[in-house]
DNA sequence: AGCATCCTCGCGGTTACATCA
DNA sequence: CGTGATGTAACCGCGAGGATG
């Protein structure tokens, strides 16, 4: 039995036309090996995302104006939602205003900050250096909640990076803070994937990095699959306690016929695939050939005095449970299973 | 057009840490 | 206070797919 995992259209995202280097530290899993050769082109990148899209000198980043105002009205969440931390998420809803003209350096940095922490590597640079690092840029209370990078200090330095602004302790992690958690869960909400403008939006808004976004979103997905797998699971354990059920009532229907056609031979003039039926055989519903032929067969040899017994009842009048099953509702679903479904709202 | 290489991304699995009972 | 369970942020390795030469 195939277990369908539905979780939804497909997580790719057309969004890839637009690379921002993250933070890569010391540990930078993916690309230390490749970093040669690789500037020019996120250089060239850059370029394109800085005149083509928001303009380097454009005080209005397209990713401030994308995320927010299609997220925010939709939410119905009071942001910033009320909370024993008002004070200081009156500083660090600076980050969450939609009509705050960034910064030109904001604007650029939007793309320059992380491309500096790419090209800066497991650099010393990455770690604080930076003038343009979201921590200054988005002078947030989110630090003050102990939500800041890794490092203590509120300086971001890529996840990647967390390792060596740390001192060389490696990893430590921090806990996002509720208002972080919230509205990152109201953006899964509207759409489990990001592009990389709506990742970088979300990282500003939160005063997070893009890194930790990004994460925080293959993890959350990661959580909606394995319940959704949960759920599946169970349906399909129902789905096989009601065909064991099935089965045995069959084989205890099919033991009272034989029995009857024992007793009363005249009776049971049937055609041995009938009797013979396997009840996990889909055959059922093209039984009906044999047995319209079976009774002019046994006509011939063994007239009937009741002109059809049990046999004679057409296939789908029968007590065929089974064909009731596959008719069932219960049934229904698990075949709509191996169909991509929209969005399963079971979870969270 | 076909191929090789590079790069980014998402995912599965895992680890490490924070929190709680 | 120590400890195991649990949740989750962060990491690693891999494959897919697109871009480029």
């Amino acid at each position: 039995m195939e277990l369908g995992l539905s979780l939804g259209e497909t997580m790719a995202d057309a969004g890839r036309d637009l690379v921002l280097g993250l933070g890569m530290g010391a540990g930078a899993r993916r690309d230390e090996d490749a970093e040669t050769g690789r500037r020019e082109r996120e250089a060239r990148r850059e370029l394109e995302f800085g005149a083509g899209r928001c303009g380097r000198a454009s005080p209005e980043p397209a990713v401030r104006l994308t995320l927010l105002p299609g997220l925010m009205p939709g939410l119905g969440l009071p942001w910033p939602p009320p909370s024993e931390a008002t004070g200081h998420l009156e500083a660090s809803t600076r980050g969450f205003d939609v009509n705050r003209a960034p910064s030109l350096s904001e604007a650029g940095a939007a793309a320059e900050d992380d491309e500096e922490q790419d090209d800066a590597g497991a650099g010393a640079a990455a770690a604080s250096s930076s003038p343009n690092n979201s921590a200054g840029s988005f002078p947030t209370d989110f630090s003050a909640h102990g939500q800041a990078g890794p490092g203590g200090g509120g300086d971001r330095a890529g996840s990647r990076a967390s390792d060596e602004d740390d001192g060389g302790s490696a990893r430590k992690k921090l806990r996002l803070s509720k208002e972080q958690s919230a509205f990152l869960e109201e953006s899964f909400k509207e759409h489990a994937t990001l592009n990389p403008k709506q990742k970088l939006a979300l990282a500003k808004q939160l005063n997070l990095r893009p890194r930790q976004v990004e994460v925080w979103f293959q993890n959350r997905r990661a959580r909606t699959k394995l319940k959704q797998t949960e759920v599946d699971c169970e349906y399909l354990k129902r789905c096989c306690e009601t065909l064991t059920e099935e089965n045995r009532r069959l084989q205890k229907e099919l033991a009272e016929l034989r029995a009857l056609k024992t007793v009363h031979p005249f009776y049971m003039h049937l055609p041995a695939t009938t009797l013979s039926m396997c009840p996990s055989c889909e055959r059922v519903a093209s039984n009906s050939a044999p047995a319209a032929a079976a009774p002019a067969q046994a006509a011939s040899s063994h007239p009937s005095p009741a002109g059809g017994g049990i046999a004679s009842a057409p296939p789908e009048q029968r007590p065929s449970s089974f064909a009731a099953l596959f008719s069932s509702p219960l049934s229904r679903p698990l075949a709509a299973q191996q169909q991509p479904q929209p969005q399963a709202p079971a979870s969270s």
